[in-house]
DNA sequence: CTAGGGTTAG
């Protein structure tokens, strides 16, 4: 088992494969060594203060990037990332300026401080007194021991909310004890970064600037993380320039800091070029950096680039920890590669290395949406089995993937464990995904008393709980329900969003009876009157098409985009139940008009085909009816037409599905179309050209001279 | 435990 799952990986490694990812590699991006400057780079020096002019990072890499991309000119277009970073542009004549310091920046040693336990009760009390300057001082008052400089320290270590830390920095200046030193600046900066006090933080700076306090790496890695924290790239990046001015080189620390600076902004090119000048300097990256590369990577689904994170730890030795392997595992779910994501949690593993809640919650996330259920199923017997870390966040996505997968008996022994748990109890997500499950299922009642469940607990409902019960009481043609649920949804402050309407938009649909579709409408009304409005507008036989197509342009601009092709469809299913077959027929223009129902069509030479996949049961009968009438036209033109036709609705990989292959099967039977279900391919329906148009024309008559 | 970097949910 073990060695099978190592070789898998070792294949990865040496064997070049091409890449199938969906998103573009950096490996084929022309970008990568290119001369591109780092436009971040060049922005003008920061007004805080003068630093001594050190050449910048931008002019310290332009030779790196020359050199590079002269080299590649002599090069096939694709260089290979599981060779060695090439150092045959290094011209000896020049020596490499190195770009980060191989030395970690020493931090000074404590001893112990035998009046630890007095400082820490003491600094217990500020963190406690009111936040007011008056209460401070007088809590001060009580001071237990001199405030010598390790003993300030030591408070000032232990002060928090970063209030605190301020009100006990500014007394300590005041007390002109000791010089302030950089390491108090440092500490402080600390509490700010927690509180996200970028602005004070950056007068801190200020001040030591003014003061002539030294900055070192420690301070610069605050600034810059703290930055990070509150968004503030700019400013992380406009530090990081700022230590080179000043000629202070950073170390590994503030180095991977800033590395992870640029991934978050999706700055690809400019992390390696990075990574690349400071492996050019010596540099040896450890876990975190790696971490970073991998992140990045993950975030940009890109499976080269992970693979190349793995190659470039063996070949320097470096052993991936358990947060490497966490972030890995993520990036290989982002990148689509499961069964790649599953070798390498099995090499984790059977490196010694025990998983975390992080771990199982990545892997879990990736076989749910790999629609892997047996796979899930033994993880989690596994997890159980070895006793290995759970958390809520763990159990809720164990019952989101139960809800992907349909494992309705799986999920109500996780939900049991979880109320059954101290620390695990269920919450929202966790009602909400059993809500889905049993809102698939079609269990009504077991979702109504999950529903009422919540109302006993301090559990608050949401709006995707509320829309999956509504939407399995809906399909249950329970439309009192419907009404009633939603009434008290929205005086537990539910919002209604896009979701909900276009859920409460196909309950309309499913209604049998006029009484029942304003019951719903009336609903409707509170969350999108305009909606409300447009399904009147359809029934109105005054409307013409420019109107139709005016207000449902407005509406689906106003709706988020992944509600308008169900706000379509549903507009078209309720059309056909109200027999305004016609107004269906617009409809379905008009969403393929607006780009709802991309390659609906496709025509080839030998074939043509229908894609039904996207489209409800009301649009995929339109979409054909479309498609017959338009051939009939052609037929009359006598044009040329292919040998076969196909129309696909899908298979529905989703357990509970409601399956548009086996309506539109029924549908095709009612109409005695010559199209049969083809065996190889599931949900699709095929004929040959003879047999369609000779049902074609058994069907249509003959147009009425004149006509 | 006493100054800095990386990882979990529709």
């Amino acid at each position: 088992m073990t060695s099978t799952v190592s070789t898998a990986l070792d294949l990865r490694f040496t064997i070049s494969l091409p890449s199938d990812s969906k998103k573009p590699s950096f490996l084929s991006s022309p970008l990568r060594l290119s001369t591109k400057r780092f436009t971040v780079f060049c922005k003008s020096p920061s007004e805080i203060a003068e630093p001594r002019q050190n050449p910048s990072l931008s002019d310290q890499l332009k030779p790196l990037s020359l050199t590079l991309l002269s080299d590649t000119k002599d090069q096939q277009p694709q260089p290979t990332l599981l060779s060695k970073p090439k150092s045959t542009w290094v011209n000896p004549s020049k020596p490499k300026r190195s770009v980060l310091s191989l030395q970690r920046q020493k931090r000074s040693s404590h001893s112990y401080n035998p009046q630890l336990r007095d400082l820490r009760l003491f600094a217990k009390k500020l963190n406690g007194c009111e936040p007011t300057e008056a209460a401070f001082s007088v809590a001060l008052e009580e001071i237990p021991h001199p405030p010598t400089r390790e003993n300030a320290l030591l408070i000032l270590n232990s002060l928090k909310p970063w209030q605190k830390t301020m009100l006990f920095f500014n007394w300590l200046k005041t007390q002109n004890l000791f010089p302030i030193e950089t390491i108090f600046y440092n500490v402080a900066m600390k509490s700010l970064r927690f509180g996200r006090q970028f602005e004070l933080i950056e007068e801190l700076a200020q001040e030591m600037i003014n003061n002539e306090v030294e900055l070192d790496n420690i301070t610069y890695s605050t600034i810059i993380t703290c930055a990070k924290r509150c968004n503030l790239f700019d400013k992380a990046v406009e530090w990081f320039e700022r230590m080179y001015k000043t000629g202070l080189m950073p170390d590994e620390v503030t180095y991977s800091a800033v590395l992870d600076v640029y991934a978050e902004l999706g700055k690809v090119e400019e992390v390696l070029s990075l990574y690349e000048r400071g492996r050019a300097s010596g540099w040896k990256p450890d876990p975190i950096a790696f971490s970073v590369l991998g992140k990045m990577f993950g975030e940009a689904g890109d499976y080269d680039g992970i693979r190349y994170v793995l190659q470039e730890m063996k070949t320097l030795g470096v052993a991936p920890n358990l947060v490497v392997y966490n972030t890995l595992l993520e990036a290989m779910g982002k990148a689509g590669k499961p069964g790649l994501a599953r070798a390498l949690f099995e090499e984790m593993v059977a490196a010694g290395l025990t998983p975390d809640e992080k771990t199982l919650t990545a892997l879990v996330k990736i076989y749910g949406k790999a629609r892997w259920g047996r796979d899930a199923l033994q993880l989690w017997e596994r997890m159980r089995s070895n006793k290995w870390p759970m958390d809520f966040i763990l159990y809720n996505t164990l019952l989101s993937m139960c809800a992907d997968l349909g494992l309705e008996e799986e999920a109500e022994r996780l939900f049991e464990d979880m109320k059954q748990s101290e620390q695990c109890s269920p919450d929202s997500w966790s009602y909400t995904a059993m809500l889905n499950i049993y809102g698939s299922a079609g269990k009504v009642d077991k979702a109504i008393e999950l529903f009422e469940e919540m109302s006993e607990s301090s559990v608050k409902l949401n709006v995707m709980g509320c829309t999956c019960l509504i939407q399995c009481l809906g399909r249950a043609k329970r439309i009192d329900d419907v009404v009633r649920v939603f009434g008290i949804s929205i005086g537990r402050g539910i919002k209604p969003d896009d979701r909900l309407c276009g859920c409460l938009l196909s309950v309309v649909s499913f209604c049998e009876e006029d009484e029942d579709v304003d019951k719903v409408l009336s609903c409707l009304e509170k969350a999108n009157a305009k909606l409300v409005a447009f399904v009147k507008l359809l029934r109105d036989e005054e409307a013409n098409f420019d109107k139709i197509k005016q207000d449902l342009r407005m509406i689906l601009n106003e709706a988020v985009v992944e509600a308008r092709r169900p706000f379509c469809n549903c507009l078209i299913d309720i059309c056909r139940n109200r027999n305004l077959h016609e107004r269906a027929h617009e409809l379905l223009y008009l969403g393929t008009l607006y780009g709802l129902y991309p390659g609906l069509h496709n025509k080839t030479e030998d074939e043509w085909s229908l894609n039904l996949r996207s489209l409800s049961v009301g649009a995929a009968y339109t979409a054909f009816e479309e498609w017959m009438g338009s051939l009939s036209k052609i037929m009359e033109r006598q044009e040329a037409l292919p040998e076969v036709f196909s129309a696909y609705t899908g298979s529905g990989t989703h357990k509970f599905s409601q399956g548009l292959a086996s309506t539109f099967a029924s549908h095709l039977e009612k109409l005695a179309a010559p199209f049969t279900q083809s065996e190889e391919k599931a949900g699709c329906f095929v004929a040959t050209r003879d047999d369609l148009v000779s049902w074609v024309q058994s069907r249509v008559p003959p147009p009425a001279v004149g006509a």
